[in-house]
DNA sequence: TATATTTGCATCGTGAACGATATAAATGTA
DNA sequence: TACATTTATATCGTTCACGATGCAAATATA
């Protein structure tokens, strides 16, 4: 017998994969539909907020490296999504620009949200046990980002 | 002012997703002493549970595809630390089986649950949470499973 | 002002994930 | 028994993640 602490079942880190992979196949056929992937919606979420940042925010924002954001940009600036232009005050920086395009996807992605919303809801997922569940969350989060 | 479904904030995907990438990394350099990624080590709790099964076995245990597992199995095999046989009776089937290095790795790694369990600990993640940040994401999964 | 260090971004290599597709073996059906 | 369908695994192509490394611009320090 194994032991407890090998045990697949017991494991917080395979249950963390398996729903975020899981939870971002549920957001692939909406997301295809407009020629992203789940990375570049998660890019459009920040430069949604913000438009106009250097490469470095935007990785900062989403807790990547810029040896991810750099190439995931690239391609979505063939995809005429955003504009990649040299800094002007710091030579060093790209800043990132969303294209008309990039703006108008939200508005083709307006449904997006609340299709995935409803097919995490489940027994102890509700509205009601949101806060509680992204609490934890974003405790692990900042707890593992300060190791 | 973007709206609010649209906030990176209010993403559980986002969460999941960055606590899932958060905590892997934190498996890292306990397992790169041994020569082994992340998903090497799902594999060896799934063997070490059960020696001898199938490739699809693994997989559906894994909730991942065979065109996923297949190139996984390869590289582990070509680590020594499992072999690959073709099955007796259906010559379809792959038998995956761990070597004594495999099995050893158990010994080698014994430090590793409480390490990483050590590192997510925090106000909201305890002892006393754990089941029921298990049971949401398990209902999470099986929901998502089934759509 | 020289030189060292840091910062911002990029490139490269490797290993996942995963959709699409292929192939052979097993199974079901006419 | 023939043929269609299903099942188990593999291959291929693309896109992440990410460690390692490189390079130029900015900043700190001698």
């Amino acid at each position: 017998m194994v032991k407890e602490e090998f045990k697949l079942d017991n494991q917080l880190c395979f249950r963390l994969y398996t729903a975020s992979r899981l939870l971002t196949q549920a957001y692939h056929p909406l997301l295809t539909e407009q020629g992203l992937t789940y990375p570049h919606y998660l890019v459009l979420l920040v430069l949604w907020e913000k438009d106009v940042q250097p490469v470095n925010d935007i990785a900062k924002r989403l807790l990547l490296e810029t040896n991810t954001v750099t190439p995931l940009l690239q391609r979505m600036e063939k995809e005429g999504i955003l504009t990649r232009t040299k800094g002007k005050k710091d030579a060093r920086q790209i800043i990132v620009s969303l294209t008309r395009k990039g703006k108008n996807l939200q508005n083709k992605l307006s449904s997006v949200p609340l299709t995935v919303g409803n097919a995490v809801l489940c027994d102890s997922v509700t509205t009601e046990t949101f806060p509680e569940l992204f609490r934890m969350l974003d405790d692990m989060i900042a707890r593992l980002k300060a190791q």
